[in-house]
DNA sequence: ATGAAAGCGCTAACAC
DNA sequence: GTGTTAGCGCTTTCAT
């Protein structure tokens, strides 16, 4: 409706610049084998014209595209609920602009949606792709093998079945959870609780793995299964608090469910730290620094998760792309975890 | 590396069901003026050989991708520490995989990126962009309009210059910051303050203007800028209250900068909302139900304008889209706000 | 080093 | 209603 509908062609730069389309071929594709002379005036014709390659054409003879989908299935608000995901799209996103890659974005709503997500990626629409699988029982996991698209997942697959060596970042949740607890033992407590996430994802599991490392005599009416959201964690702490009133140290599974706990933990009359220290997981900023006191957390480096499952994934797709720095010959890659100490712990 | 890396093409479907190609092709797409006895034959041998059209094949010729950019141009790493960005997106995704569109996510970093975007928007990759410009002085809605693509903006442009009627949907800040005063002069406050936010986004202007629509007469000092920040409110009460010790009511920018104006009143010893009543905007819940006392805010529907921007794309790009219940002639569209009550005012 | 020519897999006129 | 045919814009042998 506005402007000149005809984008120019190979063939209108090949003209203009006097040369045939395999030689302007070459120049746009890195000009190789292209004389000096020819390749400044191949140069000037395309930007003359304010030539661009046309990528489906491409893509039909190279079966490249450039492209990876992040897929994102959360039937749940959570995801949306933190910015957990924002970053590690961030991340993707960083890394493969880098590359020249573009991100196609696939969010999924619940079951339904994943036969279509199955289908787009057996489609040949992208080269890869990045596959975030929150619970145990995703049909996903499946239908991507089945799709034969190279795939980096993100987070430790549950789904010990089938899938053999998945390739996978994750962040040490276990270690994490260890040095939480281990924090919470070195400052006296030894009535120390911890409220799980959503057991049916690997993360909760391996953190309730970690705090059982260090309290493997503990008493068990001191866990109490969360599900990652504030609701949950003051859910869990009254029970915990019924239970157990003489509890003096509590690790939330999340930053998030440590809110929660937080609050009953105050309208009980719980002085925090001093009569109940909290220790929280991820150090999401918006809620870890917000808190009152401001939380002490274990932090992970969300935005490096998705950067390195970019890189692994397109080291894949082309061992060109492989950095020097990285090597790694083992199927998962677990990053580390640190902890921040803040007021609550 | 692991399965046969041919692909099905029209041409084999063709033979398998003893038709040519053209007629698969028609079947394919939608199966108008082909028989039934033939229709059902390629459905069948679309389905022995799982068949998938190759998507680049068919732009190259039909010039459509199905496709679309979201730009979300934002230098600071505000869009990642709040839900605000994924609900958009998901409200996107919605629309968009509701019309078999796939979803492209461009994130900038910086300037540096902006002419990448243009770029790729120009390169005829996508049929459309929807595009999140947060800061006033970008060169994004430039560089976009010369790429030539149909755009849909998402909140009110700030630059009256160039784009004309450029197509956009916001949220009615202004009404919501009318409301939200309103409702603290309802409360009987007379001593209403205001914590900006950043003031080269739109959405601040808009909602300082809607304070300025209520208290017209309202003491200068009662009005200092902020940045859409906890630390930011926090900086800005701060002042306030060393300003105007007398102030009995702030309505902050947004969530987050209310709750560190909530935590500044506590520090100072002041009560909400006996003392001084807190209004915030957005109702980011993560933020607002978990601020001590819980904030009384103004809800704008997040999700519905990201699912509202696509619509209007969509609409754009094939008039068949058009739902029977969206009929616009303007170009912007206002997604009205609603108070929430909970105990800060 | 450069050009000519053959497709990549599909859709859309146009015949029949 | 169905088949035939001519490209869409590009990369890539293969000659030269």
């Amino acid at each position: 409706m506005t402007e000149a509908v005809t984008r120019p062609t190979l063939e209108a730069v090949a003209a203009r610049a006097g040369v045939s389309r395999a030689t302007v071929s070459r120049v746009v594709n890195g000009g190789d084998g292209v004389r000096e002379p020819l390749v400044e005036r191949v140069r000037r014709a395309v930007e003359e014209l304010g030539y661009v390659p046309n990528q489906a054409a491409r893509s039909l003879v190279t079966r490249r595209h450039d492209a990876v989908a992040v897929v994102i299935a959360e039937p749940e608000t959570r995801v949306f609920a933190d910015p957990f995901f924002a970053l590690q799209l961030r991340g993707i996103s960083k890394e493969l602009t880098a590359h020249d890659n573009q991100l196609v974005l696939l969010l999924t709503e619940g079951r339904d949606d994943h036969a279509r997500v199955g289908r787009y990626l057996a489609g040949g629409h992208v080269d890869g792709a990045l596959v975030f699988s929150l619970h145990l029982d995703d049909a996903l996991p499946g239908l991507i093998r089945g799709a034969g698209v190279p795939t980096v997942f993100g987070g430790r697959s549950g789904w010990s079945d089938g899938t053999p060596r998945a390739v996978y970042v994750d962040s040490d949740n276990r270690g994490g959870a260890r040095a939480a607890v281990r924090h919470l033992v070195g400052l006296g407590r030894t009535r120390i609780a911890h409220i799980t996430g959503a057991l049916d994802q690997t993360s909760a599991v391996d953190r309730l793995d970690g705090f059982r490392d260090v309290m493997a005599e503990a008493d068990p009416r001191l866990v109490v299964e969360g599900d990652f959201t504030p609701a949950g964690g003051e859910r869990a702490m009254r029970e915990l608090l019924d239970r157990c009133p003489d509890l003096d140290a509590v690790f939330a599974a999340n930053d998030l469910t440590a809110a929660g706990a937080l609050r009953v933990l105050r309208e009980r009359g719980r002085r925090v730290p001093d009569d109940v220290a909290v220790i929280g997981f991820d150090d999401m900023l918006p809620v870890a620094e917000q808190t009152d006191p401001p939380l002490t957390t274990i932090r992970q480096d969300i935005e490096e998760t998705g950067r390195l499952m970019a890189r692994l994934l397109l080291r894949r797709l082309d061992p060109r792309n492989a950095d020097d720095t990285d090597a790694a010959p083992s199927p998962g890659v677990v990053l580390p975890t640190t902890l921040v100490r803040r007021a609550s712990a």
